[in-house]
RNA sequence: ACAGUAUGGCGGCUUGUCGCUCGCCGCAAUAUCGGCGUGAGGAAAGUCCGGGCAACACAGAGCAUCAUAUUUCCUAACGGGAAGCUGCUUGUGAGAGCAGGGAUAAUGUGACAGAAAAUAACCGCCAUUCCGCUUGGAAUCGGCAAGGGUGAAAAGGUGGAGUAAGAGCCCACCGGACGCAAUGGCGACAUUGUGUGCCGCACAUCCUAUGAGUUGCAAGGCCAAGUAUACCGGCAUUCAAGGGUUGCUCGCCCAUUGCCGGGGGGUAGGCUGCUAAAAUCUGGCGGCAACGUCAGGUUCAGAUAAAUGACAAGCCGUGCUUAUGCACGACAUAACCCGGCUUAUAGCCAUGCUGUCUUU
């Protein structure tokens, strides 16, 4: 994988594995953007590590128009930005799956919420590295 | 010039960087990569009508429910549209809006106010009788709708004749209703003549005519991993035990359990339906118009946790300020597809028309 391309497996479409997300993920949260997360161990050799989905939901921003604009912005601010745990993840051995929630009744503008997507992108990259050494020392355990 | 009105149209543009959907081409390849093309609206909205399409239902008749209700035309169809007709409301005006089956059938309702909301006597007018005798007062299962105020609506209007007082009780003119006739119009209807004194209105129930089977692409069709497994075949299994054949034993067949193979339905998931059509543009012809017709050109979204974006710069428009700077750029995101309706919408353009002012 190179360039900044957003690719289909990129996304997270099916609703099991969505189900499955909402039902043992994480939250955390950047004001106006929360996110659940799903971090779990992988040896597979994929280039997939990391998989996300964007809810905009309708009782806080009413007309579609709102809607699709911030899934747009949304989704381009983690296309720039996933570069900052893409290594990390594979570093890890870890695989993530993120549904990122909006949050706020305003439509915010491009620069606050690639500042979020920052802070949210870098809260996940330290987790995975924490659960690395976590598995690393079991292993040394057992 | 300004303000308005009707109809029609537009609904920001360009460049750069990084990206998305689908299609085509290249490669073994449906992944990926490279190249080329392609990609939201006038309302895509509300889901209010009408169709197409699909599945299911369907002898025939009636009832109920809902919708519609002036005329002629347009249309695949419509509860939509066009051009008309009648009445009312509104605007100085161009114009705009609303309503429009019914019987001289029936029943009910009409807030507040008012005597009374439809078999009208509160005040009032008149008559008769009694009291008083001055102008008045009282009574009558008396007469009177001319005057009063109320109201959305008050018993056709004006004048005369008439009377105790009055009244379409009668007469003249005017208004309306209904009947008849003539003329014009495809028709609703209009105009004219004539006859009948026939003379409140609104709404609901009701009646009449016409239409409506139900559910919606999450319809419907196809493929189908894994898991469990109806059923079929093969092999194996039991220390004992089951059923059939037989008087009994063996044998054979069935059954049990396990493994392997096949297999139907079918879950996750995928494919299809899925976009070339009542399509659209240009021109001619017909029509007042909606629209029709002929000829030629064009190919124009098909996503699915859901594609058209993000950022930067410049231009354009509007407003405030005035060589500049700042702010703003509406409403609203396809989900099977069409035709309408309704609602939202900054600003701009074209054409016709209207009002006001100025100039010639």
């Amino acid at each position: 994988m190179k360039g900044n391309r957003l690719y289909k497996f990129e996304k997270l479409c099916s609703r099991t594995a969505i189900n499955a997300l909402f039902g043992n993920g994480r939250s955390m949260v950047a004001y106006p953007l929360r996110a659940v997360v799903v971090l779990r161990s992988s040896d597979s050799v994929t280039d997939n590590r990391a998989r996300f989905m964007i809810t905009v939901p309708k009782k806080k921003i009413r007309k579609a128009v709102g809607r699709v604009l911030l899934r747009r912005r949304i989704r381009e601010a983690y296309r720039l930005n996933r570069q900052i745990i893409l290594p990390q993840l594979a570093s890890a051995a870890c695989e993530v799956e993120i549904a990122f929630i909006y949050m706020d009744k305003e439509i915010a503008d491009y620069a606050t919420i690639d500042a979020c997507m920052k802070k949210l992108l870098g809260k996940i990259a330290t987790q995975a590295v924490i659960r690395a050494e976590k598995e690393v020392a079991e292993d040394v355990d057992n």
